[in-house]
This record gives structure tokens, C-alpha cells and sequence, in this order.
RNA sequence: GGGGCUGUGGUGUAGCACGGUUAACACACCUGUCUGUCACACAGGAGAUCGCGGGUUCAAGUCCCGUCAGCCCCGCCA
């Protein structure tokens, strides 16, 4: 570079910067050659400037400006200028002026990328991973990259000035039981042994209550070895929070000050709170889902009592069993083809149902395979009961396994916006609350906690734990945006023995306990405060406010559905010198 | 572990259901002309054996089997 230096960025020119005189540095995002006169769009990371090399501007800077090509990174001296009258171009930012270069020096010459450096088009992501450096210099990823900076600095200040403090924690740990597969770091030094990456910070927060730093917070990456999805990858961003002495509503306060801050930040969006919050229970009921969708209605009604003397048998043994019915009422069902509604039945079957019912209800009577057996009082009762009106269809769910049964209704549902053109906008935000402490495993044959071994049942509940361990609610809760879980977190066990009594119940015996959680459950016998935290899925979040679809246009560098890094090859085979080491064998 | 979608010059696609000369189009790229363009324009040019392997056939981008990769989903994700 010689002993220029750049004076600014280019897209911070304005027109008021005319007749200054400025060095500008980036890339060269397109080059238009009219012979006697050239221009060049110069890019940086602020956005494009226009830069003029002509032979009454210099004609030895012109000469070499013609030879530059796509994604040289330049360098040039020039002049700010009003453009002429009538070549201003409002689609740019500097569209009113542009720079008159005497001088331009190449700093580095590049190949012709894989593909082109602009959002216009949709390049397959292969490609994209594997040139991450190019497809970062696109709009879009370097907006994307800088609304992740901006979100973790806004949540890093405002939980600074509300007293949290941000303290780190070991990447290289215990591997604990429960939870996801851990991600496993041998020890060279203490052969056959192994750490494990953290699934989350979650003992070493609450240690730190128990230490007296009283609010606790980490932007931190977590690991979890499990298959990826489009808001899933095994490394991960969390917002990790923990205070001491909190209820529940301390807990919804900050978060939800902390999220609407962000949105009001970064979008300018406002956000209305406190957030509605749903039971667990409910949730399921009329969403079938524990992270409903609230931005559209068609919620899950259950008609059971309407078919108690049904004469339609797979709803009558399904009543006789004490299975439930549930419908979904489709406004102007017209709109659901014949195909829609056959494709609707295979979504139910495929999460489980034996079938789906449909009744149109038309001015003509009722329109279903199932009509006929449909008596008038029945009609007459879904009528009152669901406000049907003629136009509506009702889709219809009967099982005997309530899970299954609020499961595939919800699958139904999810599906029936986009059948029915419903345009799904805006950020409907809520609480999921009343959590069962408990759930049952089928194939390990043993309890298991709903949302981690930590969580406090609520108190009014803990003498369930003896009789009736599923019965048990939990001090737990997930805040939920359109569909997506955002995070979740609880009031934590703070005494050794109800935490003993937890660990007992999740069939983790006492040695394990000892050997696994021995610290925590020493620990909360030094005096441990209450308290309780939650957790944000950061990436999800900026997803979110990005208007992104997948996580991986928010992280830099992402792994693909197999946990492969395109770019850098990763994972791969290490020497037999690294392994012999590591006192570690690979039999494949 | 399972289900689905995709894979054709550098990029994005067409062609494939119905097998048949030199695989088409746009953009990008290269050369040239051009003093107000900004998706510059115009003229010319180079570039793909169709993800990979096998099979059927006189003949395969097209049909069949397998395989690899990417994506979406189920399982899994305290």
C-alpha cells in the first residue's frame, strides 16, 4: 500500500463530502469500460461507491482502471463529485456522487470467483460453504454477520447495565449423563480419560450462585452431538443467564426486556408485554405442539363429548378406550381440494394417526365419507359447539393416545396455512409454563426429566414425587417465537436432598450421582441461594432477525446436515503419531 | 437408522415422463469497439462426454440398479 492510507469507508460518502479529497481501498464489484471513459463500482463492507477514470481526469490511472477485473482488491486517490444532472442512481446509497481517480494502485489481482459476489442469485450451497470467504462477501451474509455482532453487543450491554455479569466457563469438562450425545476430547496426560464439551454451562451457572456472583451471563458456544436439522447444528450459540433468589416473573421480566429491546434495536419492532403464557397442557391441546405457532388460529378443539353414543365405530371404541376426539375447523374449507385433504390424512398417518375424518359442512347437509352415520343431534352439537358455518370443513382426529393424538393434530395444522394461502407474519411471542417435571422412557424403562435433572418441581407438588412422579409440575419454562423454541430454562433444585430425591427418581443411583454430580450436590450443601436462569438460542434469535430460514445464514462458518465443514475439510482423518499420543486405537 | 427432493459448461436453469446427428438458453469469462454507464451496449470467441460406478440397448443426459454429496423432514436433540 505504500504510505496511502484510507481515509473512509466507501458508502459513507455523502454529498456533503463534495470537493474532498479521499483514498478509498475494497474490492471491485463490476468494472464498465466505455473505452473513452471508465467506471468501477469500488465495494466495501459499508456498501458501493462509484469510482471515474477518464483521460481528462488522468489518463495513466484510466489506463491501468481498464485492466482491473471483478473482485481485484484496489486501491485509488480521488476527488468526491457531484454527479453530472440526470446520471444519479437512487438505487445506491452514494447514488448522488462519485470519485474522479487520478490514481489507482492494484493491491492484489483474483481469479474469477465460482460465482457471482451479489444476492441476485441463488447459488447451491455446496458451493457456497465451500468458498464461505466469497459467499460472505455477498450483501446479505455481510448484513447477516454484522445483525449477529450488533445483537450480541445490544444483549451484552443491557444485561451488563442490569447488573449481570459475564464470567466464563471450561470447554473441556465431565461428560455428564442425561441430555444429548456428548462431543469427547481425549486426555493425553491422563490416558483412557476423556473431557467432554459442554451441552450448555449449565452446573458451572449455578455454581456461580452459589459462589455470591448473584447474576451471571455468557455468550457462550455449547456442543451436542446430534443429528442437524435447519435450526440445529452441533455447535451452537447460547445467551446463558442465571440469577440468585429469582421467581419466575423476576425471570420473564428480564428476558423480556432483553428480547423486545433487541427487536426494538435492531428492527425497530415493538413488541407488546408482558408475553401471553400457555400451560403445557393447553399448548398441546390447541396446538399440539409444545412451541406453537401462534401467528395464524385454526386451533384444536376437543369434541369427544359430542360422539360419547356415537354410531360411528372408530370413534365410538376410540371413546370406550378413554381416547379423545379432536377437530380443527377450517373456515371457507372450500378452499382444501380434494387432494389437500387426501395429503392432510397422510400427514396425520405419517405422525402416527390410523386416519382423519373430514365433514364439509354445506347448505346442502353435510359432504363426508362419513355422513352417513353422522346423526342430526351430533351435527347440531358440533355446530353450537364450534360455531360451524356452512363453508367451514372439519378435520377430525380420534385416538386413544392423547400424545399421538395432539402430536399429529398439530402436524395438521402446521400444514394448513400454506394450503390455505395464509400469510404468516409478524413476531407472536409466549411462554410455555407448567411443564411436567417428568416423563416416562419406554425404552430405558425409567423416568426422565422433561427439561434437565435440575429443575425444581414446584413445591405445592413435591409430595407427588412419591406417589404420582408424572403428576409433578416443574419450574420450568420455554419462550416460544412463531413456532420456534427460543429458550427455555427453570428455578433450579438449591437443596441437596430434594436434588438427591430427583436424581433417585431419574434411576441415577448413588454411586453415579456421586461420581457424576458429587460436586453440585456438595456444592448446594454450602449454602446454595435459590436461583434459576434460562437460556436463548442465539443463532435461532438471529435467524429470527435476520428474516432467515436456516442458521446457517447466520453463522460464518456452519456445518453441513452430515457435521462437515466444506471449507475446511473438517473432520478428518489425524496421524497415527496424534493417536498413538492419545493412547487412542480407531477400529473402523 | 428411515422417508423425500436435488445434482447438466464457472453460476443459474432447459432438455429426462416418450432413448436417436454438433446438449440449448441467460449470466459470468476472454478479445475488440465505444466519454455518462450503473444488470452499460454492440461485435466476435472459448468453455460441459450431463455427480460417480455398473447394467439394459444398435444407441443412455434421458430407462434400471447401486453409490456419493447437498438440502428438507422423522427418529435423536436433559
Amino acid at each position: 500500500m505504500g504510505d496511502w492510507k484510507r481515509t473512509c469507508y466507501c458508502a459513507e460518502l455523502e454529498e456533503k463530502d463534495v470537493g474532498k479529497r479521499v483514498t478509498l481501498m475494497g474490492w471491485v464489484n463490476r468494472e464498465r469500460d466505455h473505452g473513452g471513459l471508465t467506471f468501477i463500482d469500488l465495494r466495501d463492507r459499508s456498501g458501493i461507491v462509484q469510482l471515474v477514470f477518464g483521460p481528462d481526469i488522468d489518463p495513466h490511472a484510466h489506463e491501468k482502471a481498464k485492466k482491473v477485473r471483478s473482485e481485484y482488491v484496489i486501491a485509488v486517490r480521488g476527488e468526491v463529485k457531484r454527479r453530472p444532472l440526470g446520471t444519479e442512481n437512487p438505487a445506491l446509497k452514494t447514488g448522488n456522487i462519485e470519485i474522479w481517480c487520478y490514481e489507482i494502485k492494484v493491491l492484489n489481482v483474483a481469479q474469477t470467483p465460482p460465482f457471482p459476489i451479489s444476492d441476485d442469485e441463488e447459488v447451491d450451497e455446496n458451493v457456497r460453504l465451500k468458498y464461505r470467504y466469497l459467499d460472505l462477501r455477498r450483501p446479505k451474509m455481510q448484513r447477516n454477520i454484522i445483525l449477529r455482532h450488533k445483537a450480541a453487543l445490544w444483549v451484552r450491554n443491557f444485561l451488563s447495565s442490569q447488573g449481570f455479569l459475564e464470567i466464563e466457563t471450561p470447554f473441556l469438562t465431565k461428560s455428564t449423563p442425561e441430555g444429548a450425545r456428548d462431543y469427547l476430547v481425549p486426555s493425553r496426560v491422563n490416558p483412557g480419560c476423556f473431557y467432554a464439551l459442554p451441552q450448555s454451562p449449565q452446573l458451572f451457572k449455578q455454581i456461580f450462585m452459589i459462589s455470591g456472583f448473584d447474576r451471571y451471563f455468557q455468550i457462550v458456544r455449547c456442543f451436542r452431538d446430534e443429528d442437524l436439522r435447519a435450526d440445529r447444528q452441533p455447535e451452537f450459540t447460547q445467551i446463558d443467564m442465571e440469577m440468585s433468589f429469582p421467581t419466575e416473573e423476576d425471570i420473564f421480566d428480564i428476558s423480556e426486556r432483553m428480547i423486545t429491546g433487541l427487536f426494538k434495536e435492531l428492527l425497530d419492532v415493538d413488541i407488546d408485554r408482558p408475553f401471553p403464557r400457555v400451560s403445557y397442557r393447553e399448548a398441546m391441546l390447541k396446538y399440539g405442539s409444545d412451541k406453537p405457532d401462534t401467528r395464524f388460529g385454526l386451533e384444536i378443539s376437543d369434541i369427544t363429548n359430542v360422539f360419547k353414543d356415537t354410531k360411528i365405530k372408530v370413534f365410538r371404541d376410540v371413546v370406550e378406550k378413554g381416547g379423545s376426539i379432536r377437530a380443527i375447523k377450517v373456515p371457507q374449507g372450500q378452499k382444501l381440494s380434494r387432494k389437500d385433504l387426501d395429503e392432510l390424512v397422510e400427514v396425520a398417518r405419517s405422525f402416527g394417526a390410523k386416519g382423519l375424518a373430514w365433514f364439509a359442512f354445506t347448505s346442502d347437509g353435510i359432504k363426508s365419507p362419513l355422513a352417513k352415520f353422522l346423526s342430526e343431534g351430533e351435527i347440531n352439537a358440533l355446530r353450537e359447539l364450534l360455531s360451524i358455518e356452512n363453508g367451514d370443513i372439519l378435520l377430525v382426529g380420534a385416538d386413544e393416545n392423547e400424545e399421538v393424538l395432539a402430536e399429529y393434530m398439530g402436524r395438521v395444522r402446521l400444514s394448513l396455512p400454506a394450503r390455505l394461502g395464509i400469510n404468516l407474519q409478524g413476531y407472536k411471542f409466549l411462554w410455555i409454563v407448567d411443564f411436567p417435571l417428568l416423563q416416562w422412557n419406554e425404552e430405558e424403562n425409567r423416568y426422565e426429566a422433561v427439561h434437565h435433572p435440575f429443575t425444581s418441581p414446584k413445591e405445592e407438588d413435591i409430595p407427588l414425587l412419591d406417589t404420582d412422579p408424572l403428576k409433578v409440575r416443574a419450574r420450568a419454562y420455554d419462550m416460544v417465537l412463531n413456532g420456534i423454541e427460543l429458550g427455555g430454562g427453570s428455578i433450579r433444585i438449591h437443596s441437596s436432598e430434594l436434588q438427591s430425591k430427583v436424581f433417585k427418581l431419574l434411576n441415577i443411583g448413588e454411586e453415579e450421582a456421586k461420581e457424576k454430580f458429587g460436586f453440585l450436590l456438595e456444592a448446594l450443601s454450602y449454602g446454595a441461594p435459590p436461583h434459576g436462569g434460562i437460556a436463548f438460542g442465539f443463532d435461532r434469535l438471529v435467524m429470527l432477525l435476520a428474516g432467515e430460514d436456516s442458521i446457517r445464514d447466520v453463522i460464518a462458518f456452519p456445518k453441513t446436515q452430515k457435521a462437515v465443514c466444506l471449507m475446511t475439510g473438517a473432520p478428518s482423518p489425524v496421524t497415527a503419531k496424534q493417536l498413538k499420543e492419545l493412547h487412542i486405537e480407531v477400529k473402523l
